[in-house]
DNA sequence: ATAATAACGAGA
DNA sequence: CTCGTTATTATC
């Protein structure tokens, strides 16, 4: 039933007039009276009796394609479960809204079939949470040496490593794929990588086993760069690209296509993570930090967990890839459940740029020009280096708008609240800090770091201008790539890119010199992730330098004592993701546990908490203010409870739906900001 | 939304 | 005890 209330979220048995009866297969979307009134549904499975005493008739079977596959099916009932989410709200962003002309032009010979990948299990009954990784209960997906006893035919042409051959565990990942044993892989890409040519090796491997293929990006730049890297590795028309940027007609052409079977492999943004495609045997994602994975719509599920369950229910292989990495791919690591790919230290050594950290405070009064730019010397002459040789600067300056947030003044360290240990904010300047979590005071607070017992509100960074920049620089073109127009190259010569994160052009040859600025901005965010976003935005932008030994160097103002800043110069996020995680196990943080945010109207959200089962070891935090008057509770539970939790609120969420609760409550399970 | 059903209370 | 009205709940 295509309607999100959640106490409605089963299935409902209906009759199927003869007249309907071929076309009624599982997967078609269909009318049904519903309560007096006809509402959209899916059809899920034909049964011959029903325990239900009075049944209706379906109404209409809208399209004879059955969109909806059963792999899909499952994977959407298992996110709507993980959660705390209805299937309706899950269908909605796994199947497209259809589109008649489009429909029209694919489905003229291809008929949709139905074939479970080979191999596949069924999920053991209490999937105790969709991502079984973390509670270490997962069957062990290593690509180890001892051949998969899957028998299938003849022998396969191996597929080239390339560069995979720089990972110890690289070749033996792409057998593995091309073998159709479901790896599971954590990758941490070399700086200069080239991340999308890796991908469609990996792919091209999957495809040479016979089986199919879903890559996730965080943006349409990596898409098209995706895309062609695909392009070249498997020739044109063998992939599609899914994305909700292309516009509805292509995007449902695009899932049809894949539906019907015309193609084995998608590649797309988030849209895609649900792709309908045959005997899908790898799925994979690229730079899993990105904010862009989380889906913004109900029940917000994330990308990355989206495939890890769909690889969970049908034995496929994983890839989880980026320069950095997420604590929530340490996790994966540190449980046993994917197995990491990474480069030795002597290659990732050889391959680094140079990196220098500098100090904040200028020591520019020698340097005019670094001066006006407001430049630390070092990072000045790098830049002047770099243009001598005729090579591109790229500038990374973070964006503004970041929340402002509480750090010792002294250290640095972001202040937390002693108890609960949320963001301290500070409500007027002269004020006694407070908790944003959960409200408490903290007058006597003291630095756990240095004990410092003076606070600072941390500042935003002021943009330095490309204008600034040029002036320091006169003579070079200067160009932009940001927010409202970004670039995907830049020429090889010399040239000064001013970009905020994300937004970094590729350049010809690699960038000469890297500057990240306004390091302050990233980490001091009052955000559970600032460190992890700083590093992944800096590895990003470091990853487009030249290597050490051809001359690129990358300057970072920020002081080289942190450790998101020495596990860039170290190129080792795999150190930071470790130390991180240990970090959220001690504080009570995802991914360590789960958490769920209930965001509404006070009295709402009091209801719905009151009304909700929680496992007995739940733990809720709170009331904090939310924007436009609403509050917000927190729930936080090991995740072996996680299933239970979800469970719960769904359930609540059903009770106020089912007697008409006026005011919204919104359920978000992990969150992916939490203060 | 709407119909079936349970709950309730007033009047006979 | 019955009828009529109102809250509650399920909706194939």
């Amino acid at each position: 039933m295509d309607v999100p209330l959640p106490h409605l979220d089963r299935p409902f048995d209906y009759l199927v007039p003869e007249a309907l009866d071929a076309d009624a297969r599982p997967g078609v979307r269909v009318k049904v009276r519903f309560a007096g009134q006809l509402v959209d549904g899916w059809l899920l499975e034909r049964a011959e009796s029903s325990e239900h005493p009075k049944l209706a008739y379906l109404e209409k079977v809208v399209s004879p394609v059955p969109v909806l596959s059963p792999e899909v099916a499952r994977l959407a009932r298992a996110v709507a479960d993980r959660y705390a989410g209805s299937l309706a709200d899950v269908l909605r962003l796994a199947v497209p809204p259809r589109h008649a002309r489009a429909e029209k032009a694919v489905t003229t010979d291809t008929p949709p079939t139905d074939e479970p990948a080979p191999g596949g299990t069924e999920p053991d009954g209490s999937p105790a949470d969709g991502t079984a990784p973390a509670d270490g209960t997962a069957p062990g997906g290593v690509p180890s040496e001892a051949a998969d006893a899957g028998a299938r035919p003849g022998g396969r042409a191996e597929v080239d490593p390339r560069g995979w051959r720089d990972y110890p565990a690289g070749p033996a990942l792409l057998r593995a794929l091309t073998d159709g044993r479901p790896a599971r892989a954590v990758w941490s890409a070399l700086p200069g990588e080239d991340w999308a040519d890796r991908y469609a090796d990996a792919v091209a491997a999957t495809v040479a086993g016979g089986r199919g293929a879903v890559v996730v990006v965080a943006d349409a730049r990596d898409l098209d760069r995706l895309d062609a890297a695909l392009t070249a590795v498997l020739g044109a028309g063998r992939h599609v690209r899914l994305a909700a940027a292309d516009g509805p007609a292509r995007r449902y052409r695009a899932f049809l296509t894949a539906r019907t079977g015309g193609v084995d492999v998608v590649i797309g943004t988030r849209a895609a993570m649900f792709a309908p495609v045959r005997r899908l045997g790898l799925v994979a994602i690229w730079d899993d930090g990105d904010d862009l994975h989380a889906e913004p719509r109900a029940p917000y599920p994330h990308a990355r967990d989206v495939l890890l369950t769909r690889a969970q229910l049908g034995d496929i292989a994983a890839v989880v890839g980026g320069y950095a990495r997420t604590a929530e791919a340490q996790l994966l690591v540190e449980t046993g459940w994917a197995r990491e790919v990474v480069a030795d230290r002597a290659v990732v050594r050889a391959r680094t740029p140079a990196m220098a950290p500098t100090g904040d405070d200028p020591q520019l009064a020698r340097d005019p020009g670094a001066a006006s730019a407001r430049l630390p010397s070092l990072a000045w002459t790098t830049a002047r280096d770099a243009l001598r040789a005729d090579l591109p600067v790229l500038v990374q300056v973070p964006r503004r708008g970041y929340v402002p947030s509480v750090a010792c003044a002294d250290c640095r360290a972001p202040a937390r609240c002693p108890h609960c240990a949320g963001p301290l904010a500070l409500p007027s300047a002269q004020g006694t800090p407070a908790c944003r979590w959960c409200g408490r005071v903290a007058a006597a607070y003291a630095c756990p770091e240095c004990g410092g017992r003076r606070l600072r509100a941390s500042v935003t960074g002021a943009r330095r201008t490309a204008e600034e920049l040029g002036r320091a620089f006169p003579g070079v073109p200067v160009r932009t790539s940001g927010r409202e127009e970004v670039l995907a190259t830049v020429p090889g010569g010399a040239g000064l890119v001013i970009a905020t994160p994300g937004a970094e052009p590729v350049a010809e040859g690699g960038y000469g010199a890297v500057l990240l600025l306004d390091s302050w901005a990233l980490l001091t965010r009052a955000d559970l992730r600032a460190g992890e976003e700083a590093l992944r935005r800096w590895m990003a932008a470091a990853a487009l330098a030249r290597p050490g030994p051809a001359g690129g160097r990358v300057v970072v103002v920020a002081d080289g004592a942190l450790a998101p800043v020495q596990a860039l110069l170290r190129w080792d996020s795999a150190w930071f993701a470790a130390r991180e995680l240990a970090e959220r196990r001690e504080l009570g943080f995802p991914p360590a546990v789960r958490m769920a945010s209930v965001t509404g109207a006070a009295e709402a959200v009091a209801d719905l908490l009151a009304g909700a089962r929680l496992p007995g070891d739940a733990e809720v935090l709170g009331p904090v203010p939310a924007d436009e008057g609403r509050e917000r509770m927190l729930v936080r539970v090991p995740r072996s409870r996680a299933a239970a939790m979800a469970e719960a609120l769904h359930a609540a969420a059903g009770q106020r739906s089912a007697r008409k609760a006026a005011d919204p409550v919104r359920l978000q399970v992990d969150p992916l900001t939490l203060f």
